[in-house]
RNA sequence: GCCGCGGUAGCUCAGUGGUAGAGCACUUCUCUGAAAAAGAAGGGGUCGUCGGUUCAAUUCCGACCCGCGGCA
């Protein structure tokens, strides 16, 4: 670490693939060396998504306290912007109680939000305003954004969609154009990165997935549609709760249910790592031994 | 045994007398408030086998092999 992070504050960050380790890791570490636990995951930020999403129970918490966990309904969209106020928020806390936060979690965008300092424009989904532009294609949102913020619209991908819809969402609400993106970090990370092999890695998901079914992974699924969530939106949450919800109306047998969760999971931990594999700032570790030595010397 | 249908990419299947496509999978990549999201690029096939017709066959004809259904 140079003279850059002298006078940030000290976080650590435990990344790595689904079903590699890293919530236990988070909490042996916590104990260790006196921090508490953020947690990076898109879907266990929603209540009631507890087997599916691999939320830890309280009992395997320790007692270290864990943060961003439930903090949202499942019926209404959390977003990345909404994670980086309130993670912010409970790493200040931390900080407070002269604790360590242990940033752990496997959604990439949203630790990259956080650690990064990455700026996100204060401009909320416009749900109708969306609606409306999905009907048109990319190239003639591509041509709108042009006209409106050619800085934008230079760097965009633009047969990306979503991300042109978000883009002139921005500038029509802001009357302005997108921002750039300013890297300006409070904080001096020690990112510790779980590495494991996709045979491994794969054995491990199916014993997980094994385990989730006897907890009753499609009960909670059935509980959440009864609870007034959408199939469809159980869907869009992908993985185990897209397919328990196409299991339950029937749409897919059991099997198919299994084997797609498997499938799609060794798919997703494929993407996640995709998201570090050039990040030199990662030190890619395999065991607790490994990861203690490297947050002993960077404490 | 007979009749019918089928055998084309890892899988499910389109298609054509001028040696082939799609979706999914796979590999690589991007990432500005949905991120388990969204998007891009790429690799891969002796078109069941052997003959025949033709300038040319994956496509037409014949035989055979394999699978499925029906009849006996």
């Amino acid at each position: 670490m140079g003279i850059k992070g002298k006078n940030k504050q000290k976080i650590v960050v435990i990344l790595g693939p689904t079903a590699s380790g890293k919530s236990d890791l988070a909490v042996q570490l916590s104990l260790r060396f006196n921090g508490e636990v953020v947690s990076a995951d898109s879907r266990q930020v929603y209540k009631g998504m507890n087997i599916g999403s691999g939320k830890i129970t309280k009992k395997e918490m320790k007692g270290v306290p864990h943060y961003l966990l439930d903090v949202a309904s499942p019926k209404r969209k959390f977003t990345a912007s909404r994670y980086k106020q309130l993670s912010e928020k409970a790493i200040n806390k931390i900080l407070k109680k002269k604790k360590i936060p242990f940033v752990c979690g496997g959604s990439a965008f949203y630790i990259k939000a956080l650690v990064d300092g990455i700026i996100l424009p204060e401009v909320p989904p416009d749900w109708n305003l969306r609606k409306k532009l999905e009907k048109e294609d990319a190239e003639s949102l591509y041509k709108k954004l042009k006209k409106i913020d050619p800085k934008r619209a230079k760097n965009i991908d633009r047969q990306n969609k979503r991300r042109l819809i978000r883009a002139i969402e921005i500038i029509e609400k802001s009357k302005k154009p997108v921002p750039g993106i300013k890297k300006n970090s409070p904080y001096n990370p020690l990112f510790l990165g779980l590495k494991i092999s996709q045979k491994e890695l794969s054995k491990k998901i199916e014993k997980r997935l094994k385990k989730r079914l006897q907890r009753g992974m499609v009960k909670e699924v059935k509980k959440l549609r009864e609870s007034g969530v959408s199939f469809k939106r159980l869907e869009e949450f992908g993985m185990e709760y897209e397919w328990a919800a196409k299991y339950l109306q029937k749409k897919i047998s059991k099997k198919e249910m299994v084997e797609r969760i498997q499938k799609e999971s060794e798919q997703f931990a494929k993407k996640q790592m995709a998201w570090w594999k050039n990040d030199k700032r990662i030190n890619w570790i395999k065991t607790q031994k490994q990861a203690e030595v490297l947050v002993k010397s960077f404490l």
